[in-house]
DNA sequence: ACCGTAGGAGAACGACCGTTTTCGAGAATG
DNA sequence: CATTCTCGAAAACGGTCGTTCTCCTACGGT
């Protein structure tokens, strides 16, 4: 009845997982250090996640769906268009903000793995892909031209990347600043067209 | 006399680590790969870096001075300060467009090493603040405000993430694009400013 | 109470990595 | 020619990693 631990086995392994590679990197983790930290034994760490790449896999492919719902939940507060755009780059902000940030998951691990292992590479480009479909949509939405899409893409990669090394969360206030002249710049040229 | 090889010893260590640091990833590599890539006896090697540690130190400063050179080199071929200031777009686009770029190295290094070593976060750092310390003089030469040097470094760094997982040079164009929008905005509020 | 089985803790194994050492071939010196 | 020294090729060493195996405990069914 009363579950101390309402968690699955399977949940458990990913929790310690994604901690340990995303705040250390893969290749410095070991499957001792996961099994350790989940509490989980190597046998049935085995059993679950067959080995370490999919092991891997599961955390990439869990953390991009979490992401994206993450960031779609936040927006969704806003109703306004513009607003919604804008509120992309707070939300990078509140995530910025975070005391384990430590950039974007999918860049480091690309950076790290993409040359050796083409599974890691194509999770980290459909994770990109699929930021950048939400953001064409708020950007269709807004009644913008398409080419501001790939401008805001930029902005928000821009930040996650200087945030990770600068170690502070300000150039997601950048990025926001720029979003809003680029907007602006935008509209006045749908207007323009018309 | 005639010299064969023209370079030095270390230089040939340093090339051949350059190139299987930056295209495989630093962990990825070991040291017997260096020696069969450099054709550098291991007992030299270590004579001449005296750990894989002072190698990858070595790699990451010698491309951090060369990128910033040839960068600053390429912009030396243009005299109006926002061409300047675009042709930084420019370069960005011939150095996507090589066959072996996998993005910008030193957030690649962060990204892998960042979390376990002090030194690779520091040089990552350091990097970074010199290309914005480049671009905040490109932007005060053009009499636009300060602020536009943070959003220029989010586009320059947003364009070489996307660049490295998308595969294709295009986010320097988009990135160009953004830029020149953002710097007439820059002149018009310096403008309004007066 | 007994046996069979599942499951956990950790040892074991083979591969690899960073680093050091050995060994032998050749050049330099008397 | 004998001796010494240099230096490159590769073996060796200690450690770690991913993965498997062994053993032991504890419990369920009869």
């Amino acid at each position: 009845m009363s579950e101390v631990e309402p968690e699955t086995t399977e949940q458990r392994i990913l929790d310690a997982a994604e901690e340990l590679f995303y705040g250390r990197g893969i290749q410095s983790v070991g499957m001792d250090a996961i099994r350790t930290a989940s509490g989980v034994p190597l046998k049935r760490l085995y059993q679950t996640f067959p080995s370490k790449d999919t092991l891997v896999e599961a955390y990439l492919r869990r953390r991009d769906a979490r992401w994206l719902r993450d960031l779609a939940q936040y927006v969704d507060t806003y109703d306004s268009p513009e607003q919604r755009i804008l509120a992309v780059f707070d939300w990078l902000f509140l995530w910025f903000s975070e005391q384990e940030f430590r950039g974007c998951g999918f860049i480091n691990s690309f950076g790290e793995l993409g040359a050796t292992s083409q599974t890691v590479a194509d999770i980290a480009k459909a994770h990109k892909d699929a930021f950048r479909r939400y953001l064409a949509d708020l950007v269709a939405v807004a009644d913008a031209p398409a080419w501001l899409t790939d401008q805001l893409v930029l902005l928000a990669e821009g930040a996650m990347t200087t945030a990770a090394i600068s170690g502070t969360p300000e150039p997601a206030r950048h990025a926001k600043d720029a979003a809003r002249t680029l907007l602006r710049a935008a509209h006045a040229d749908v207007v323009t067209a018309a």
